[in-house]
DNA sequence: AGCAGGACCTGATGGC
DNA sequence: TGCCATCAGGTCCTGC
């Protein structure tokens, strides 16, 4: 569920109240949430530690302690992060609560128990292996118009598969493939090496705006996505094709179509993308 | 190398 | 009301 959108948004809820603050207790309703170490290590190692800032690569959340450690997260579909001044109720979905010397309390909430989480030295980031193949952030320079066009030349399949590759571009999900993928009039089943340098160009563009402006809307909320104070996001109004199948579209009025497209329902106009 | 398909989980929705 | 099938924003593993 959370894109880089939604990523990004909770790590700035989260920026603005745990750096300097001290962890005093860690429980663990749920021990599959955590892959490194075990969830006795971190119930007995976290307390103490101090978080410095909170970073964030693709769709991880990386929390790095004063020590030279780094917890970190991944809230694949339903994950959430649900900062708290003090202890809230908890129910079935609150598998880790963190607590700190402030009583302030954050809450993994998980309801299909998909998340990740992680704390490792600095030095071992590397076990986490989705994070250190990820791909340049789509809102930096190392992402650009040559990378991209290159990079579709090379591969033989769709646009949409590359674009969902988080190797090849980290952070974006199925809605801002489907919405980027409409801004440049490009049809997700194109075959990524028939795309031009000039579609590129608008491809490579419209990603950085849908990104850019989902992140100042705080993110999509279809059904489980909450920022870190429990609200929606705001996206959602602006959607043009995602969850819009059969509606006319915004541009030319056709019927929008819903097809599946490298493993994910995709949405496009069949008129306004070639 | 790179792709498709299944697995990991729970809940919501729609048809009968 | 119950049962079944289908769908859901992500990633990892296996096998081709």
């Amino acid at each position: 569920m959370p894109e880089l959108p939604e990523v990004e948004t909770i790590r700035r809820d989260l920026e603005q109240v745990l750096p300097g603050r001290t962890f005093t207790d860690v429980k663990i309703n749920y021990n599959g949430s955590i892959k490194e170490p075990s969830a006795y290590a971190i119930k007995k190692g976290l307390p103490g530690r101090q978080v410095d800032f909170i970073d964030r690569r693709g769709k991880y959340l990386l929390f790095y302690l004063h020590d030279s450690t780094v917890m970190v997260i991944h809230l694949r579909m339903t994950g959430r992060l649900l900062l708290f001044r003090d202890m809230p109720a908890l129910d079935k979905h609150s598998h880790v609560i963190f607590t700190f010397d402030n009583h302030a309390c954050l809450i993994f909430h998980d309801i299909r128990k998909f998340g990740t989480i992680y704390w490792l030295p600095e030095k071992r980031l590397d076990i986490v292996k989705g994070l250190s193949a990820l791909g340049p952030e789509p809102l930096t320079e190392e992402f650009n118009t040559n990378y991209l066009y290159r990079t579709a030349k090379k591969r033989r399949g769709q646009i949409k598969g590359m674009l969902l590759n988080q190797s090849i571009v980290a952070g974006l999900g199925n809605i801002y493939c489907d919405e980027a993928l409409f801004l440049a009039g490009i049809r997700p089943d194109r075959n990524s090496d028939s795309i031009s340098a000039e579609e590129c160009a608008k491809l490579c563009r419209a990603i950085k705006e849908v990104l850019k402006k989902a992140i100042e809307k705080r993110g999509t909320t279809r059904s489980d996505y909450r920022d870190a104070l429990g609200n929606y996001g705001l996206f959602q109004n602006h959607l043009q094709v995602y969850g819009r199948t059969g509606k006319p579209c915004l541009a030319c009025g056709s019927m929008l179509v819903r097809k599946k497209i490298a493993g994910r329902s995709s949405h496009f106009c069949p008129q306004c993308q070639k």
